[in-house]
DNA sequence: CTCCACTGAGTACGTTGTACGCAATTGCGG
DNA sequence: CCGCAATTGCGTACAACGTACTCAGTGGAG
């Protein structure tokens, strides 16, 4: 009987944005959902309350709940609205390993623009219009060529290393910018720590990852592709050959 | 000057455990851990919190901060711990195929019996010691055969697979477990949801997803296998060829 | 026009992480 | 052996969170 019902429905996805009678609403869950996502963008996802986005929108907390079930359902909603930004217009095309890595390259693209997405915690793949769409044109990538178990499995390992890569490439910008520190005194505290394990001379392969690290090696896009080149040659070995 | 100074240190690993003076310490830092642990499994990541960590141990919330700065602490050293699960014992062996396969079904193990360590937002790859003499284990596999960087990569790949194939085993059974609904109630409630999708008919791919799911197929085990078996081949491919 | 399903939004509650204070305990310097 | 200071366990208190409940006001259906 009080805002949006949740009572029969397992996910926002069956609930319809608005029933009939009544004034006409003010605001939407696409105007909601932009709203905290630019909040999440600039300050964080913890930053992201309900009170916050709220008043990003002008307006108090509660009236988000004319809208959204829970703060839960808006990540949902968010991480939905995230999906969308993938460019995928054309996909499938023919070339999977074109397709494949134009996808790769965009959700590497979508990660770095909203690293918060990583702290998303989804426990199911979602149901959103946005990933539903996703769903048919990746998936439809490789439908042609294997059984759908094989194309699941191939493209958790596709997604599987780009999340991988992208958090490392992430994670250290991300705990700096939630250490509240500057740069540089950030820089010398980690150094720091690491430099003790390194000088203890236990962790030989840490202390050559670290080194390697510090010295100029190629740029992050070259290693990202040249690990998705590796990534896909795998793929392409479970396709038939004629492929 | 209170609790576990944490001024100048940015992780738990360089705070010690335990200074000079004083009455001898009642609890550790080991045993809170565990504590927290047994929460987590028992009821849940969100179930694990400073209060009810220590009534599982017998005190108040308060006493844990003197042995941990803060909750994200906390969930740090509970990671490690769990890292330490792993049995890696005689990894690298020398025969890397055998390793990465141990490696793989441990983690997997892991990932199972405390599955809400997907919950567990790292930023950054953990410093513990745990972490640190795994990092040396399975690095220490490939790192004969390949550079540091290529290394890492494949390591990347690797974790991600398992993670990404772990995260669906556990998607239904976690968001179950949140429900609060009884098993046949939640697989009514979503199969209708999904009924609905799939009799629309636009979405072809996310039918035969369904579908295929429903009716029995391959092991859980004999899946994740076969999968596996797929990026150790990709990994050869990336080794010399005399390996 | 009347009705009532709906709206925006304030108030209030339970729960969280944790800052602070204080009495009790211990090891160390004398 | 004696105190001093460091450090303990832990209660109280607070700010911030998600959100249940409330209610006056709005506007389309009859």
């Amino acid at each position: 009987m009080y805002a949006i019902s949740g009572k029969d429905d397992m996910t926002i996805w069956t609930l319809p944005e608005r029933p009939a009678r009544g004034p006409k609403p003010v605001y939407s869950r696409a105007q909601i959902t932009e709203a905290a996502i630019r909040v999440a963008d600039a300050e964080g996802l913890e930053a992201a309350t309900m009170r916050r986005v709220a008043a990003e929108i002008g307006t108090g907390a509660m009236s988000l709940y004319r809208y959204v079930p829970s703060r839960d359902d808006l990540l949902e909603l968010m991480a939905d609205r995230l999906t969308g930004e993938l460019d995928l217009a054309g996909v499938p095309s023919g070339d999977w390993r074109a397709d494949l890595t134009r996808y790769a390259d965009e959700l590497r693209a979508m990660w770095r623009r909203h690293p918060w997405i990583g702290g998303v915690r989804r426990s199911l793949p979602g149901l959103g219009p946005n990933q539903l769409v996703l769903i048919e044109r990746l998936m439809g990538v490789l439908d042609p060529h294997v059984p759908i178990d094989e194309n699941l499995g191939l493209v958790a390992l596709l997604n599987g290393y780009v999340e991988g890569v992208v958090r490392e490439e992430i994670g250290a910008a991300e705990q700096l910018r939630r250490s509240g520190l500057s740069e540089p005194e950030w820089m010398a505290r980690s150094h720091a720590h690491v430099d003790r394990l390194v000088k203890s001379g236990d962790h030989p392969i840490f202390t050559k990852i670290v080194t390697e690290a510090r010295r100029p090696h190629l740029s992050r896009d070259d290693q990202f592709r040249h690990g998705l080149r590796r990534v896909l040659d795998c793929v392409a070995a479970a396709l038939p050959p004629a492929t």
